[in-house]
DNA sequence: CAGTGGTCTAGACCACGAG
DNA sequence: TCGTGGTCTAGACCACTGG
């Protein structure tokens, strides 16, 4: 029956016999492995393999699915290349996970002008405020909330060897990071992203950035330590979970004096 | 013999017989499609189809190659997903181009604040500089060349709706574009990349930028029409053909009060 | 050694585009 | 109607990992 030509989206029974009602109007086709990728994506969100977990192997899912092994190998290509799964050869295939990765902050494009990323050593981090406040309307609005709704509010500065780099802002929705403390976020070692999957079952996808040229503020200045004016990268980042939920907001003011934010282009 | 297990990598012939010397010592596997792969691209570097042309099929190319059509079908995968080749269900595969490729500005990321780049309108181009120098020792470096060696530099300045946005400066290794002239690029319209594709055969394939801020100078606040200290988007890319040969060095300044850099992160 | 992902094949059939 | 890429299958064998 997967062979079947009249494919419906998400006619693909997780589990149970085969018997997908025909539908005799089926304008919009959807291939096999993408229906298999739909279901996984699903078990990923319901959490029935948590990050860093191993999934079933490719048999294994082609049996549940009842389609062929080939079937679920492209579904889970599209799900790796989309960086939510890492296969291993030998091993299995894994859910990706912000922890126990080594490369930390995954998302920061932030590098050194000369040398590398090792030598320039960990960042330091000093948590300027946490604070739990009603969303203003912009923020509100990127986040998919209404005005007024509760929002975590982080700042932070980071900095190399003693040499502060980057200040930046978060907010986070109130819900799903109830509990989050300036304590947990300060005793914190590792990737504020790794605490959120690991404390707070949220794991982030995908990202997107809006990026200007700007001019430091007094208060910005003061906490980069340099002159009022002095231009800035400010960065606008958007943080999603599964099914592209809006998560994180975080506005970021870069020095790129001894750095440069770097982007590959294809 | 494709079939063998001992793949020595280069190991396929493109068109002869088959006849490969088996090599005892064989550390470096090399999967068959990935040798495809490379045969495909030789051919494309070669010239044998140019940007815009249909390639063969994928069975004609798998007789070529003497292997089954799903191991061509992986080479083709890889190459389109590294924007080499672009397939058209029920068409053929085509030979990427920068030309007659609707998205104008394929690796420009700066996006209008609010309103789509439709509305936004096209760009208006004005040269304002355009000659052949001995390469500073930077410049020559990036590029791959001796400090001395000809290049060409260019320098001009885009705008949207008469306002400007971009300051940029070029820098072009003299022999592949012997012969560019401030009136062929004056003369033009479309891409900058689309031009040296059709008049010099050289297809820019990937590029790296590296983004900071910077306060804009005398010369460059005049031509942007803003005052000088404005903060600006200093982009520096390098830009590639094929074989990660360095082709373009381009500084551009952005105003970023109406517009931003987008990146999607994943 | 067994179990996992990775490669390769051969063949069937579908969707799309163009004549 | 034909030729192209796109999907799906079934089975064989290889490469890597770990007990």
């Amino acid at each position: 029956m997967p062979t079947s030509t009249q494919n419906s989206p998400e006619a693909v029974p997780a589990d149970a016999g085969a018997s997908a009602a025909f539908e005799n109007t089926a304008p919009a086709f959807s291939p096999l492995y993408q229906q298999i990728k739909t279901l996984i994506l699903r078990s990923l969100q319901a959490g029935e393999w948590k990050p860093g977990d191993m999934i079933p192997s490719e048999f294994d899912l082609a049996a549940r699915f009842r389609v062929s092994q080939g079937t679920v190998r492209k579904a889970i290509d599209a799900l790796a290349t989309d960086n939510l799964l890492v296969r291993r050869q030998g091993k299995g295939t894994f859910v990706a996970t912000h922890a126990e990765q080594h490369i930390q902050y995954r998302f920061l494009r932030l590098l050194p002008d000369t040398g590398s990323l090792e030598e320039q050593g960990p960042a330091e981090r000093r948590i300027v405020e946490c604070r739990r406040l009603r969303a203003p309307a912009e923020v509100a609005r990127q986040l998919g909330l209404r005005t007024g709704d509760a929002v975590l509010q982080v700042k932070r500065v980071l900095a190399f060897s003693g040499a502060p780099a980057i200040l930046e802002e978060l907010w986070l929705p109130g819900g799903p990071f109830k509990g989050l403390t300036i304590e947990a976020l300060s005793d914190d070692k590792g990737p504020m992203y790794a605490l959120f999957e690991t404390q707070f079952g949220v794991r982030m996808v995908r990202a997107v950035e809006k990026i200007k040229a700007v001019s430091a503020d007094e208060d910005t200045a003061a906490l980069l330590g340099v002159a009022p004016g002095y231009p800035l990268l400010s960065v606008e980042r958007l943080a999603f979970t599964y099914n592209d939920e809006p998560m994180e907001l975080r506005r970021g003011f870069y020095r790129t004096d001894a750095r440069h934010y770097r982007n590959e282009l294809s």
